[in-house]
DNA sequence: ATCCGCATGTAACCCGTTACATGATTCT
DNA sequence: AGAATCATGTAACGGGTTACATGCGGAT
């Protein structure tokens, strides 16, 4: 059953069928409203890679009596599985930078479906591998750049500013959902 | 001569030939050696995006004598236009996410080939379109989310804090871009 | 009755990845 | 001589984009 690894875009699909049951349709709609439609997928992808999920086992079709024209997708057992094994999936450092979004998505994911820990470990990773990547793009400006002109090492610039707040970020999550966490413990405990 | 429009990974290949003729060999090592190798272009990917670029006329190889088995491209007349035209390609402010990263490469490469007020005025409007995109994030969190949960609104800070780190970074650079100009034209006036 | 939005699908085309193949040059 | 690096290339495969096709359902 297991081919090769999931597209990141079929992992996203699963992700959202996960949450709620959906058709194709609805999917794109959801694509559509997300914070400005940075990316809306085109029948062309979308159509068939739910195709490819049912054949893995991965989602049913659940073809309601009503509407006929709409296949309305649940996840398996094995997609639930799916799912949460790729929310886990460790973080790598040497690709963060062409990774981020992805991992914003799963984070964004992760909400019910993981344990605060495991979470909070998560945005530690994140963390860790950004202050990994700002070093070395601070190493290299130091390095060796220099000479050749203004615009490199503005653009260079540009990247320590993003990815600086992208860390900024990632321990003001870990802030607010520790002490989230914490409010939680105190008042429900076991 | 003219089919479709040439892949972002063809401007750039065009555009680090402009800079400076190379091998695919040598543009391979130089992405390598850029801040970090975020992307590494594979073999079947480099090798045939010179030959499109070459049978479109806009780059030609002049295999030197020594050094048998090596191709050097350097640009024809037809390239170093189409490589102007695309670094003057206006910025859509829908795809400014998506295209984030291309428009610095472009902005890198605009030195020396864009005279300054084009450049300035290319800044201007990354920093329009980047001031609508997070005037849309803001629209969006006042309006329709709030409840479901704390990460898709962290999420949705992370977008925030990483469009305006970008935002405040052009800002930065049109002032040091204008800065500079201003003591050029005024050390070395017409 | 017709048009528009819902809803799913398919085919051509293109490009990138992976993996492999090949030969020349330099180092040990 | 043998190994590593330089240097270019190709074939299979997979997936996304564009564009097209189709049919149902509600609105005017």
């Amino acid at each position: 059953m297991a081919g090769r690894e999931l597209t990141s875009f079929e992992h996203i699909l699963l992700g959202r069928i996960c949450v709620a049951p959906s058709s194709g349709y609805g999917l794109k709609q959801a694509f559509a409203a997300t914070p400005m439609g940075v990316y809306q997928p085109s029948s062309g992808a979308l159509y068939p890679a739910l195709h490819r999920l049912e054949l893995r086992g991965l989602v049913q079709a659940t073809h309601q009596a009503t509407a006929r024209h709409r296949r309305v997708y649940e996840p398996t057992e094995a997609g639930r599985a799916a799912h949460e094994n790729w929310l886990r999936t460790p973080i790598e450092p040497a690709t963060v930078p062409r990774d981020l979004g992805l991992h914003l998505v799963r984070f964004a994911m992760m909400e019910h479906l993981l344990p605060p820990a495991e979470v909070l470990r998560f945005l530690r990773d994140l963390a860790s591998a950004l202050a990994q990547f700002t070093a070395g793009l601070e190493r290299y400006t130091a390095t060796a750049d220099l000479s050749g002109g203004r615009h490199p090492r503005l653009a260079l610039d540009h990247g320590l500013a993003v990815y600086r707040a992208s860390l900024g970020w990632t321990e003001h999550a870990i802030a607010e959902l520790t002490q989230a966490n914490e409010g939680k413990t105190r008042s429900a405990p076991a």
